[in-house]
DNA sequence: ATCGCCTCCTGCGCGC
DNA sequence: TGCGCGCAGGAGGCGA
């Protein structure tokens, strides 16, 4: 599962499919975290892509009078291929054939979905209540300061949860309270404005420049071309345990904060 | 309402 | 080389 830069490279590279006609729908096997609904073909094929767009870690293709609803989960990659390559890879789900390529979408872990619905993506119960983009300017530290005044939770828990602010996963959420100098474990209301807005300015600048360096990656993500993103080599925390903090003599410590491993430095977060 | 815990799966790397 | 174990980038759903 990608992270948002992942999700959002991969949404780069299928651009090529916008205005392009669904020929059809092939699923293989439909089961992702809801089963795949067989009438899938008969609702979207012949269909015209009007846009492709992202919302949160959401890809949705606009069908006009129909959406599709793409999620990646934890391991999701699609793959473009050309209309004549034929190969199938062990957990390819479904193919979405195209008037010029298709598009497959592989899933060993099985945790994300396809969806298609009639109405306002935007709208849809698993998108409607979602929290700012992180990179929108409507994610700010004031904005950020009302919403976590009241929580007892974790700042580390409160950054991955969608409602607060979306796309922020495991490895990003580390980084960017390296960056802000915060520990994990400090509690949501606890932070000054000064922390909240070093906090925002960092969740930015760590999910805009994984953006630009085409992703990161670890072991299940491949870009929609085959090729890996080359990020992680730059983490400063995150899977760092026991080495070195590039910023001072200590070492990098790893806790488990629900239920998810939390990579920080004791010296330079506060 | 909020929060922490559990869950869904396969693959991989590690230690023995 | 093989095997068992723990862990992995998400996030919905549930019970307290």
């Amino acid at each position: 599962m990608p992270e948002l830069p992942e999700v959002e490279t991969t949404l780069r590279a299928i651009q090529s499919f916008d205005q392009d006609t669904l020929d059809s729908v092939t699923i293989h096997n439909p089961s992702l975290r809801w089963l795949v609904d067989p009438e899938i073909h008969q609702k979207l094929a012949g269909k015209k892509v009007t846009q492709i767009f992202r919302r949160a870690k959401y890809i949705i293709f606009d069908f006009a009078d129909y959406q599709l609803i793409i999620h990646l989960g934890m391991s999701g990659t699609l793959r473009i291929m050309g209309k004549n390559e034929n190969y199938f890879k062990k957990h390819d789900h479904a193919e979405l054939v195209f008037n010029k390529n298709k598009l497959i979408y592989n899933d060993p872990r099985r945790f994300g979905s396809i969806l298609w619905t009639t109405d306002n993506p935007l709208e849809h119960r698993l998108l409607k209540n979602l929290g700012p983009e992180p990179l929108e300017d409507g994610f700010h530290a004031e904005y950020l300061r009302t919403r976590l005044r009241a929580k007892s939770q974790c700042i580390k828990s409160a950054i991955m949860d969608g409602h607060n602010v979306v796309g922020v996963g495991n490895i990003y959420a580390s980084e960017a309270l390296f960056y802000a100098g915060i520990k994990p474990q400090r509690k949501s209301s606890k932070l000054t404005k000064k922390e909240l807005k070093a906090l925002v300015t960092s969740i930015k600048d760590v999910i805009n420049k994984a953006i630009v360096k085409g992703g990161s990656t670890m072991n299940d993500f491949f870009d929609v071309n085959g090729e890996n993103g080359y990020f992680q080599n730059e983490h400063k925390v995150y899977g760092r345990k026991g080495k070195d903090c590039y910023q001072c003599d200590s070492l990098v410590l790893q806790i488990t904060i629900g239920q998810r491993s939390s990579f920080f430095c004791n010296q330079c977060q506060k």
